[in-house]
DNA sequence: GGGAAAAACTGACAATTGTCATGTTTTGGA
DNA sequence: TCCAAAACATGACAATTGTCAGTTTTTCCC
């Protein structure tokens, strides 16, 4: 098994603020475990024991709203940490997490962590940073959705994958996500999101072959995103 | 000058965190301020050059959206410590802070903070705990505001006032805001809000005296904020 | 206390978005 | 390879929400 000291994976999060003792311990206590797509890291409500550092793949954040649809909060991908707010505050899950395609991710028991929080504040101011700017990716994200209208939000929605997760040597968007999932992630019904979607393959914003989307156009999704 | 060691709001923000020491320096080195309604705290894109700890009133924080209309994003009251995503991640404040009423803070600067941050671990893990309490709910307004009705919102907010505000001697809400903040909070058209406002009079759920609003029917409330 | 400005309110209408029903295409496993 | 299930797509319609154009009420300052 992998050694976390000579994990990549670790220059991207806020591991890399541990000493070498720190690491050793937790690269002793870690598991890797490997998730299909589809499969669920931890479900909303869950007493999670420990966080999952992703390694690869992508997994969706998501929350289940009372009249059952699915809001998909955040998209994590190689780096990001999953569950260190719950194994903070001690508190259940409060999104789910789930595999949008195969998925490697480590499993890091809270102790390790916890330890090395109450002790080391190089740690703790490191993890610190990374869920401030959580936060603020996520008042942004309350704005764009009170204050822009659903096709504004598909188009930010393709710009944000552009960006996020890069092309393919086709120039297709390298994380394919389903008409459902992005009708999750901008916060609207699927058949809305389909609509809009074939609307802007219509006016060549976009092009797709079969589920695989490319832009086609940035400047012009760029202008249907900022509403002009 | 009062001193912050003896600060009864501290018991309710990270600052209990800090020790004998530590504390003096912040005592030695902040300044109160007197704000009147609507005076702004800080604006969007402000460099901070330390944090505010509210003593008393109330303030929105919000932002302005492209469009020109301004989201309440949330509402701090006594104890609450604005300001310290922006002056941990050293980047430009994201959101405005406005006094909702009369308001009494301390300015506290930042590098009593950020030393203390990276040689206290007890002080950046209570940081951490708010942080993570705070995104938290951010979550969880998204997940609202993309998945309820405004009517629902509306509901929530009168509930969510109540809850954390309180009422006065006579049963009215202790927190007036104006429907314009109301719809800002809801993330919808002031005529929207106020629409939904009156149909809640008639409907015997809220009754108001000017702008004063009392929570009549409790359940009622609630029924219509879960959508049933 | 009077008067102007701000806030609250109302109506009519248009635009956006959701829902339901149904047909078509794509996908993945036996 | 073929078939069933899932995903994608489209139409018709209803519900929600926003916009504009006013009127009325409240607030607060001189």
């Amino acid at each position: 098994m992998g050694r976390c000291e000579n994990c990549i994976i670790r220059q991207f999060n806020s591991l890399r603020a541990m000493n070498k003792e720190e690491l050793k311990r937790v690269s002793d206590t870690k598991t890797t475990k490997i998730l299909k797509k589809g499969e669920i890291i931890f479900g909303e409500g869950d007493k999670l024991n420990g966080v999952y550092c992703v390694r690869d793949g992508v997994s969706k954040l998501s929350k289940l709203s009372p009249n059952g649809k699915d809001q998909i909060v955040k998209l994590a991908t190689k780096g990001a940490v999953l569950g260190q707010r719950s194994v903070i505050t001690e508190e259940v899950a409060n999104l789910s997490a789930i595999a949008v395609n195969d998925m490697e991710v480590c499993f890091i028991p809270k102790d390790a962590i916890i330890d090395t929080l109450n002790s080391n504040p190089n740690f703790a101011v490191e993890v610190l940073r990374h869920i401030a700017h959580d936060l603020k990716e996520a008042d942004d994200v309350i704005v764009n959705m009170s204050q822009k209208t659903v096709k504004q939000r598909v188009a930010e929605a393709f710009i944000y994958l552009e960006e996020n997760f890069g092309e393919d040597q086709n120039g297709y968007l390298a994380l394919t996500l389903s008409r459902e999932d992005i009708a999750n992630v901008v916060g609207t019904a699927t058949e809305s999101a389909i609509r809009i979607i074939s609307e802007f393959k219509k006016l060549g914003l976009i092009k797709a072959s079969g589920k695989k989307v490319a832009i086609a156009n940035r400047q012009g999704l760029n202008d249907v995103a900022k509403g002009s």
